[in-house]
DNA sequence: AATCGGACATACACTGGTGTATGGTTTTAC
DNA sequence: GTAAAACCATACACCAGTGTATGTCCGATT
């Protein structure tokens, strides 16, 4: 019996690769974000979650102290990945109408793309609504965010007036096609739609 | 003992108000909606709703099914009451400047007053994306709100290649500024600001 | 080579929630 | 006013999931 045991065991771990990876901190927590992007934060199972990874729950109750604990590590990882992919764009100073073409792009387009992040961040935000620290988190992201969009409105000459306000637009539109197109058939129709509609506006408001 | 449960229930009887009514299934699904509206759908309790309704689970369980079937049945009903309402604004045809206010006016400034109904939505959103029928049935509500925009916006004239590009853009508007801005500090003011953005580019877009 | 701590397994207690069976009590219809 | 139907209570079996305590293996350090 403990035979058998010891045998299904080792062959286990051969099964899991010659090199034994034992789990990190982030292991788990990339592992948090599957189960979160496929049913949000009230489908993180602990149990799933370590039979995912192949080990039983012992393991997990050694890197967390709790299923708390591992929501709250998991929503601070969210953010400060959030707040730091944004230092990544700020330059790119060349042609003006290049690069809004290129945020536009890149903001709507190219953000439907990586479904996984997409799913994570509605997630969150879903999240938000009854959690207090997720609620704070998403905060501080939009407002970055918010604010990224007023340097950029700044730089192509906007009028200063409506530089929040434009700011504001743009970022609503996002989530908002974020939110009520992803996983549509007319999906990238939709949002190319939108994008030139944005882009139209934006360049109107220039040249005024 | 037993005259003891008699009291007692009796009492309990009298204590929930002199009339008794016998609640009925939409009784039932207005509380599942307080739930739902507070933490989601996976927040929806049967033993909680029993509670909140002064009952025991045995009233619930000669409604409905099972779980299963109450959430079916709620999203059947809020379908169905999300449809009927788009009927109720076609009429009003009167100055056209006036109609787009009122109209913005009361998708987002008095959407965002009943905060029940927005939570509503938003938590039938998020469920959509892991559930079919919440996928259906919220496919077939966007349409049709789209579609409403698209009519609102030929009967005010703007060009009809923009339309549908028009109709897209402020739905999402609207949605991603229920989703973001809820629940926020700055609530109105932003949503005033995006109001207004909104107004100068659609008479922006019909004046040319 | 002995040990010590990191990483995981195993087993148990406990909670919260569902579903079901059965019986009791109101309402309604006639 | 009574019988049927609608409504609700009680009690049970059952399951999924968490947390905890303790045991075990394995690699690195000295």
């Amino acid at each position: 019996m403990s035979d058998a045991k010891t045998d299904t065991k080792s062959a286990l771990r051969q099964s899991k690769g010659t090199d034994k990876p034992q789990l990190k901190v982030d292991d788990w927590l990339d592992a948090a974000a599957g189960e979160i992007a496929a049913g949000g934060f009230s489908n993180l199972r602990v149990m799933t979650l370590a039979k995912k990874l192949g080990v039983t729950r012992g393991s997990f109750y050694w890197h967390f102290r709790d299923h708390q604990d591992l929501v709250q590590r998991f929503l601070q990882r969210w953010r400060d990945r959030r707040l730091h992919e944004l230092q990544y764009w700020k330059p790119q100073g060349g042609d003006v109408e290049e690069e809004l073409r290129h945020i536009l792009e890149l903001l709507l387009t190219d953000a439907s793309r990586n479904i996984r992040r997409l799913q994570v961040e509605l997630a969150v935000r879903d999240f938000a609504r009854r959690n207090d620290l997720a609620a704070e988190l998403v905060l501080e992201v939009d407002e970055s965010r918010i604010n990224q969009n007023c340097q950029l409105f700044e730089r192509l000459g906007t009028d200063p007036e409506q530089t929040r306000g434009l700011s504001l637009l743009l970022y609503v539109s996002i989530i908002g096609s974020q939110v009520v197109l992803t996983g549509r058939n007319d999906d990238a129709d939709s949002i190319r739609s939108i994008e030139r509609m944005l882009a139209g506006i934006i360049n109107e408001l220039r040249n005024r």
